[in-house]
RNA sequence: GGGGCGUUAGCUCAGCGGUAGAGCAUUCGGCUUUUAACCGACCGGUCGUAGGUUCAAUCCCUACACGCCCCA
């Protein structure tokens, strides 16, 4: 029972000793009571009561949740119980509980999960209050919570005992209240225009639909090499070739690479496609639900982040790949800009390191990502991203060097990434090859060919436009953390030696 | 992978090369309208782990673990 690593201190061993003299006085762990009210909804009704008129109404309330507060004063005492809702106060009397309640109080702690039934009155300092006739321990909580005035503050154990942090910090209450919300915000805004959402398969044989390191599995059974997705993609745009014509997924994607404030090795995507549209048509459907989350969430849609203003009810700015870098290098001749010894120099001057397969799409990449993406800091899509780095869209009919593809960015990240697809099996074919003959070159993230995805656009993929939206980081923008691991419920962490 | 910062009581934090500190919480006593309630007393520590330097290390040094931030 007893592990060094977990506090067996005294303070538990004081709690376990109430908890046993409950269990001698019956069934410790009561699930009979039933809750009627809730805090917010008493502080609503009457709050705006006068004291007068609420002592008259007699109302009888009865409430459940963890006590946060106890002071005690002799003969009577005021705790605070908090419940999903929020908080409300209550006060107990010696003489008004059962006879010999009064004591047993005293000896529960704050943290203990409680029934109460009383009449709702207004203190001398006008707070709404439930005068209690009936007070019953529902679960004996063991372990102290933090302490009541700072919370819980470190990070660590925030992120470890997220039921700790959960009761301790409304803050962090609030901002998975708010994730929600935005998610089920999306689901409605896409089952309105017909979209379909769907499941598809975690693992895959064949690792695709982005540039990613998968984590490997076996499966013992068939004796098989599996891999956890890095990307629903090419599942779901084998559903459009089915003929669902607007589907879409919410959910987790793995990748095996490092951690940061902006990278966990599993986290949420959003994939939507919609045959009979382009990535024009994407761009404004990202313009449309950025306002809708903005409006939803903070009722504005000039949104703070991180010191940082940023308004969404402009028309966003749009730059192709090649404009934002000659934006932010001025030095480069934009007549060279495909060029490969000039931009391969170019970039090598600036500290790039340059492989041997790369062409001048990679290189533009990699001297966006390093000169101009953190300061996409307004809504912007950037837009006409080179062919060589984007195997799964559409080229440009005017200029095979550029696909019609765009990536969304908001306060230097990026959030969204939408293409009009390639449905051209066999140059997705050719694709495909130049991809196998990356990862022989030692391209670790280069895709695999995958036959049966070419077998379904061989059947024929309707003219269709795709879109991710990365959640976590949405959500982040929107509840203004800096830390991709403040929004998720239990983040990535090494794993805790209890030895 | 590299760099910086951190790890002291259940929690929030001070501290110092020479017997380890506070507030809250706990325990005991007082208190029938409190709001971080208040008043009094007590209790609470392998100072992240392992080495090293030193007469003496929680403090200085090294390595490691875990976390946070920045960079690749």
């Amino acid at each position: 029972m007893e592990n060094k690593n977990n506090n067996e201190n005294e303070l538990i061993k004081e709690r376990r000793r109430k908890l046993s003299l409950l269990r001698e006085h019956g069934n410790a762990f009561p699930n009979h009571f039933r809750r009627k009210n809730f805090a917010h909804e008493m502080h609503l009704k009457h709050d705006a009561s006068d004291k007068e008129s609420l002592a008259s109404a007699q109302i009888e309330v009865t409430v459940s949740g963890r006590m946060m507060v106890k002071r005690v004063m002799g003969k009577a005492s005021f705790i605070k119980i908090q419940d999903v809702s929020g908080q409300i106060q209550i006060r107990m009397e010696r003489d008004r509980l059962p006879e010999g309640h009064y004591q047993d109080f005293k000896k529960w702690d704050v943290g203990d999960i409680l029934n109460i039934t009383g009449i709702l009155f207004k203190t001398n300092t006008d707070e709404l209050t439930i005068l209690a006739d009936q007070a019953n321990v529902l679960t004996k909580s063991l372990r102290p919570l933090p302490e009541k005035y700072h919370g819980l503050a470190d990070q660590e154990t925030r992120y470890r005992q997220r039921y700790a942090d959960l009761i301790m910090n409304k803050d962090s209450r609030d901002v998975f209240l708010a994730r929600t919300k935005i998610v089920s915000f999306i689901r409605s805004f896409l089952d309105s225009q017909d979209f379909m959402e769907v499941e598809t398969p975690m693992m895959h044989s064949v690792p695709g639909g982005a540039v990613a390191k998968p984590f490997e599995t076996h499966h013992n059974a068939l004796d098989m090499k599996l891999y956890l997705r890095i990307a629903p993609e090419l599942f779901l745009k084998r559903l459009v070739v089915g003929g669902f014509e607007r589907v879409y997924e919410i959910n987790r994607n793995f990748r095996n690479e490092g951690v940061s404030t902006q990278h966990n090795p599993e986290f949420t995507m959003l994939e939507l496609y919609r045959a009979y549209a382009d990535y024009e048509d994407f761009m404004q459907l990202v313009e449309d639900l950025m306002r809708g989350i903005s409006e939803v969430i903070h009722n504005s849609l000039v949104i703070n982040y991180q010191e940082q203003s940023i308004d969404f009810s402009k028309k966003f700015q749009r730059l192709t790949m090649e404009e934002v870098i000659c934006k932010y290098n001025k030095d480069i001749k934009s007549e060279n800009i495909r060029d490969l010894d000039y931009m391969k120099a170019y970039a090598e001057r600036m500290g790039i390191k340059i492989q041997a397969n790369y062409g001048p799409g990679k290189i533009q990449a990699e001297i966006f990502d390093k000169t101009c993406e953190q300061h996409l800091i307004s809504p912007t899509f950037i837009y006409a991203y080179p062919t060589e780095i984007s195997p799964l869209s559409r080229k440009n009919d005017d200029d095979s060097f550029i696909t019609d593809r765009f990536e969304f960015f908001v306060s230097g990240r990026e959030l969204a990434n939408g293409f009009s697809e390639l449905n051209d099996s066999e140059d997705q074919s050719q694709r495909f090859l130049e991809q196998v003959s990356n990862a022989a070159a030692g391209d670790e993230e280069a895709m695999s060919f995958d036959h049966d995805y070419i077998r379904a656009l061989e059947y024929g993929l309707p003219p269709t436009a795709g879109l991710g939206i990365g959640i976590d980081r949405l959500i982040m923008l929107f509840t203004d953390s800096p830390s991709i691991r403040d929004v998720l419920l239990f983040p990535y962490m090494r794993h805790e030696n209890f030895d």
